[in-house]
DNA sequence: GCGCTCCCAAAACGATTGTTTAAAACACTT
DNA sequence: AAGTGTTTTAAACAATCGTTTTGGGAGCGC
């Protein structure tokens, strides 16, 4: 079996690592020996360590987009004008995010470097994902708000930022949940276990109803 | 205007330092001079940088803890055997929450580290949190059970940590989500409001309906 | 006075970091 | 087979990290 790239070895090992220790906390020197290249292939083939990081998520977000925005083709085409039901866009960006990290089996780190990405400072970071990716998801979010004609403007964009934690934190810290539930409950837990139990869960927060005017913090 | 203690002064500054940028990307050399105390203070007053991080979460997490477990008792009290509604628990953890940085108005700072200690794997962070700040949690998941009977105990668990990251996510990345929020939709937005917000939300997920039967998808 | 404890300050320590250099090895065309 | 451009290698670089050492001074009891 031959060996891969020197380029895709430090992709490989760098996204594990990366995923597990964050940024600061993992090495070149780290990376480039368990992939087994030299220490400098990093500094020749990406230029710096912050070129690494914006790789390694480009090759996950690039697909991404590519095949969301085809969902998001197919289904305008299939709904022509008529709107097109929450559960059914929500559907549809679950099955895309699961769909790109299927090829290498690492949706858990595909997840642990989307939440990365929004915990750790790294302004580069957010710049590069920001400037790249945002088009898809003012496409998607423009959906969601034909889908939720009700839902004013404000409570909806909160509201998609409340679930977008609830996806990002949970399918991030993972690892952590995953010790406690299966000490817990002695239960097996698959990320896709998570994403069916994720569901109705977002569908009815999205459909909650309008909060109470403001009130003194009242007990009772 | 005579200043603060120095291990109070390290403190102040390491906590806002380390919501901003994370654990490993805050050296002790911007924390102390920061802080206009000598280098060798954290090492001298704290002993480590792992000690100098667990003082920074005590500091919130004992006085939180000391609330939560009044709170619980007098809602135990008030109610006698009888079930304690979700809505009720909820709101008094709220409360709760919100009381303990009110003294420095730092709610973002404090939930900004709590999502660190979820997403920095920092092993020795999580030990801490668990082994100390465990028992109130467990006091209230409980309370949380007899409130939701019909939820299975697996449910449960993972649709508080979904709320849980709701919280966490949306609380500590504020600044960012203020400034999209205010922009777009000219609105200024408080904490206060932000709960106000939240709690339909949460009510509504935990209510839920019970996820479908897992769809014939394959596996990992 | 002395001894003792506590706190602070400057400097140095050894280790590790990302990055660069310069030469060797390789792949491929002519 | 020679030459050319690309890739890999080992070594060194300068900077930064957490930590330790050393010594000095402030306050207090005796």
């Amino acid at each position: 079996m031959a060996q891969p790239d020197t380029m895709t070895r430090i992709l490989d090992t760098a996204e594990v690592l990366f995923a597990e220790r964050g940024f600061a906390e993992t090495s070149l020197r780290h990376i480039t020996s368990k992939a087994q290249v030299n220490l400098a292939a990093v500094n020749y083939h990406f230029g710096s360590k912050k070129a690494l990081i914006q790789a390694v998520f480009s090759r996950y977000l690039d697909p991404f987009t590519g095949r969301f925005h085809a969902a998001l083709d197919a289904l305008e085409a299939r709904y022509e004008n008529r709107v097109i039901p929450l559960e059914v866009l929500l559907e549809n960006m679950a099955t895309t995010v699961l769909a790109v990290p299927a090829e290498r089996n690492s949706l858990k780190v595909f997840m642990r470097l989307l939440g990365l990405a929004y915990s750790q400072a790294q302004g580069h970071l957010r710049r590069h994902i920001q400037e790249q990716y945002g088009g898809v998801f003012t496409r998607f979010t423009e959906l969601v708000r034909r889908a939720t004609p009700d839902l004013p403007d404000a409570e909806r964009f909160w509201r998609l930022h409340f679930m977008l934690g609830t996806v990002i934190f949970t399918l991030s810290g993972l690892d952590a949940l995953k010790d406690i539930a299966e000490q817990d409950y002695a239960e097996q837990v698959t990320v896709r276990d998570l994403v069916r139990r994720l569901r109705p869960v977002v569908v009815a927060a999205m459909n909650a109803p309008l909060p109470d005017d403001m009130s003194p913090t009242q007990e009772d």
